[in-house]
DNA sequence: GAGTCGTGGCG
DNA sequence: TCGCCAAGACT
């Protein structure tokens, strides 16, 4: 029992919550929606830019639902997780053929689009239109398995449920909007997953975590397990007209963006170049090493950069291939440990083919 | 239910 | 450096 948990969250709100992000002004059902697909595993910080970006490019659905794949994912590119991108774009086109341009108010409806669950479903009802509806995100998890000592991995269904559960009580039958980004706030600002300031928490007072003095194991952490490191060797191939690179498949990791050859046609990519990589290996320096860590395994991407003879080789034959230019790439977006390998090393301006 | 999907920050 | 994980949803 924690009667007057909104009400001390909501004081708090007022004073010390977060007013001025982008989305809250002005705060359309259209902008949440978009800001809370942005958000999705995603930190504030990181998203400000391209929300600002994006809604300035696509101010309403129908302009959304107008504009090609390739536009809206440039305008991703780098924020990761790229089926948000293609799902945000497929909804805004059902939003404006099914529901005349405006978002959809009743829950199953919401849920229906593309990319929205029941939390965003939830987020985007008590955001825009002051829905008394629970949310369950990163924060309010933390924040609950704390203040009622929930114990068990919140990733396991039966903890989520409980969860959920508790989320449902505590929605005050008012000012949904504030109380909704009072505990996102809550858990960003306060009851953070490392160092939690206590002191300054509005609902220290009857937090079982707390009482019980388990802040700091609470909420439980997820069963560890093995991480696979998968590693790749790759050909960044350079020339004077630019980089070999393709289109990937529409679906899967980095879906629809431009990167490197792929497995089998990579394969015989860096059998071919290792004839050429003696003659270069001095000039370029060792290859550049990039090690980077995805959700649940390890990859180890070895780039060789080198430029290509003057006479064609068999790697410029295959139908996929496309030749990058920088004015292109801009236009695309890459997986962004390649475009930091590229801006560092410096991409060629000087192509005129292609 | 368990994997998958990106990137960046932090201890 | 390394593991964890953050405004989750989909398969």
């Amino acid at each position: 029992m924690s009667s007057g948990f909104a009400s001390r969250l909501l004081a708090w709100f007022e004073r010390h919550g977060r007013h001025g992000l982008p989305w809250q002004h002005p705060r359309t059902a259209y902008r949440v929606w978009v800001s809370e697909i942005m958000l999705q595993q995603t930190r504030v910080e990181t998203v400000v830019p391209y929300f600002t970006a994006f809604v300035d490019r696509f101010p309403d659905p129908e302009t959304l639902a107008d504009a090609p794949l390739d536009e809206v994912l440039h305008l991703w590119s780098g924020l990761g997780y790229y089926a948000r991108a293609r799902n945000l774009h497929r909804a805004a086109r059902v939003v404006v053929e099914r529901y005349r341009g405006e978002l959809p108010q009743e829950p199953a409806a919401l849920e229906a689009l593309p990319g929205i669950g029941r939390s965003t479903a939830a987020a985007i009802l008590a955001q825009a239109h002051d829905r008394p509806m629970a949310i369950l995100d990163g924060n309010v998890r933390r924040v609950l398995a704390r203040h009622r000592a929930v114990d068990g991995w919140p990733g396991q269904s039966r903890v989520q449920a409980t969860l959920w559960g508790i989320a449902e009580s505590l929605v005050p039958g008012s000012r949904a909007a504030d109380y909704t980004q009072a505990m996102m706030d809550l858990g960003a600002l306060i009851c953070t997953r490392s160092r939690p300031a206590c002191s300054r928490c509005p609902v220290a007072g009857d937090c079982q975590a707390r009482l019980q003095d388990r802040v700091a194991e609470l909420p439980a952490a997820r069963p560890g397990r093995a991480v696979p490191t998968r590693t790749r060797w790759a050909a960044l191939v350079r020339s004077p007209a630019g980089i070999l690179l393709e289109r990937r498949a529409p679906s899967g990791i980095w879906g629809g963006l431009y990167s490197l050859p792929e497995a089998d046609e990579r394969e015989q990519l860096v059998d071919r170049m290792t004839a050429c990589w003696a003659g270069v290996c001095e000039q370029d320096g060792p290859p550049a090493r990039i090690a980077h860590t995805f959700s649940h395994y390890r990859l180890d991407l070895w780039i060789v950069s080198f430029r290509l003879p003057s006479v064609p080789c068999g790697i410029m034959e295959g139908q996929a291939a496309i030749w990058y230019k920088p004015a292109f790439s801009h236009a695309v977006g890459l997986p962004a440990p390649i475009a930091r390998f590229l801006r560092d090393q410096g991409t060629p301006h000087d192509g005129t083919n292609g």
